[in-house]
DNA sequence: CGTCGGATTGAGAACGTTCAAGGGGCGTGG
DNA sequence: CCACGCCCCTTGAACGTTCTCAATCCGACG
């Protein structure tokens, strides 16, 4: 996994346009203020609701998102983690079926769907990526069905670590900005028992951590043992 | 939920392109049989294999198809069950993520993907309901992170029988052409636990049923109660 | 220095699984 | 036509993983 983590996978080659570089990861190519218009979010502020009528489709510069569901009893779902440099916004044909709030201070960028599609359909190259972009999106989402469906909790907090590894790019020190809560939420558990997967993995010397926020990998292939890593 | 049954949602309005029936439900529309080729698949029978390169998309003319994936260890996850009429192929951008596999007898036509890509380039109606298609899987398949994710044994048999008694149109009475372990793979649960749950609203009331594979739906609102429905 | 939200840890309960046995439908072969 | 075997479904009992509830700890911030 993970959803957008699969946009930036090899077949996607460079996009010369720039409204796709919304669909990219934005590595090296910068985004384009002219074409979208910039918002600041304090923490936990929410970018747009479940059920509100779609509007824009977001970049994210800075910081994390999350886009979740609530049940009327409060339940919660995180659908995913946008992070810098990823794309959200695209959960509903004509409604949002998901709420994105901000999991950090971040800043994201707003581009309205409407001129998003123009582009998309009189650029073939554009089309093409946004193909692919979607695909990939989809069978991303849908590999989250075996970690929600079949893995245990360890393996899930393990399989989330590793996808975090990868799309953070910082090497082996993995960045969490989200709570415990957060992160249960994604992985259908609850706080306590990710808590005390992460600490059985500290104990046996799989992770480390500074603060909670902050995670090192020391032993990478533990983890992806642990995450019984079925190949992608 | 779930995914494909959004793509007949109120938004998609009749296509006149027959390569678009495709993402249609085709209700009405007839299938355009030069455009593909036919199919005849035995129970059972693999359509592709999970990390086979992606070729063509499919519809089902008649009978069930299940997208799945296995883990080394032999757990199963099933993705989706595709009914007549819906459309499926398309979890991967150069290779196939699941593998696709027949439920029941089935016939499929499939679509070079390469050709589909064309046509949709070259026409802006196709362009957009093509757009539309996958933006609807992709949020149909974050809603089946709710019930992966966040829903009891009974919650998820529930939503899955209202599930299909939407997608099958045919009133109150819900044909189950997969088997518990099917059923029970797509909801993340075993099929003794489905099994016990059946039998629970079958006690309750809210269901009855002449053989395991036909249900009839007698106390609706009690199952979506049951089912915990939110709005979708 | 005190307060507050989040993180951690523990103990007990609950839900769903596992293991096991029995039942029913269907196709094959005698 | 009946018998057998196979697969699937159902039901029961015991077990285990994860949840719930509760207490404590920690860091950030006023």
């Amino acid at each position: 996994m993970h959803i957008a983590s699969l946009a930036r996978g090899g077949s996607a080659p460079a996009l010369p346009f720039p409204a796709l570089d919304m669909l990219s990861t934005g590595e090296g190519h910068g985004l384009q203020p002219a074409f979208g218009h910039p918002l600041r979010l304090e923490r936990g502020a929410e970018i747009y609701a479940e059920g509100a009528p779609v509007g824009d489709v977001y970049k994210v510069v800075s910081g994390t998102i999350r886009t979740c569901r609530y049940l009327q009893d409060g339940r919660r779902v995180v659908a995913e983690f946008v992070l810098a440099g990823e794309a959200f916004g695209l959960d509903g044909v004509d409604h949002h079926h998901f709420s994105a709030e901000a999991v950090t201070e971040a800043v994201v960028i707003s581009f309205p769907r409407r001129q998003l599609n123009e582009w998309v359909d009189h650029e073939l190259p554009a089309a093409r990526a946004w193909r692919n972009f979607m695909i990939a999106k989809l069978s991303g989402a849908q590999s989250h069905f075996v970690l929600l469906g079949r893995k245990t909790a360890a393996e899930r907090v393990a399989s989330f670590l590793l996808d975090l590894a990868e799309r953070g790019n910082s090497g082996a020190l993995v960045d969490l900005p989200m709570s415990r809560y957060d992160i249960a939420d994604h992985l259908g558990l609850t706080a306590e028992t990710v808590s005390r997967i992460f600490s059985g993995f500290k104990r046996g010397g799989i992770i480390a951590n500074r603060d909670c926020r902050k995670v090192r990998i020391l032993d990478r292939a533990r983890l992806e043992a642990e995450a019984s890593r079925d190949i992608l």
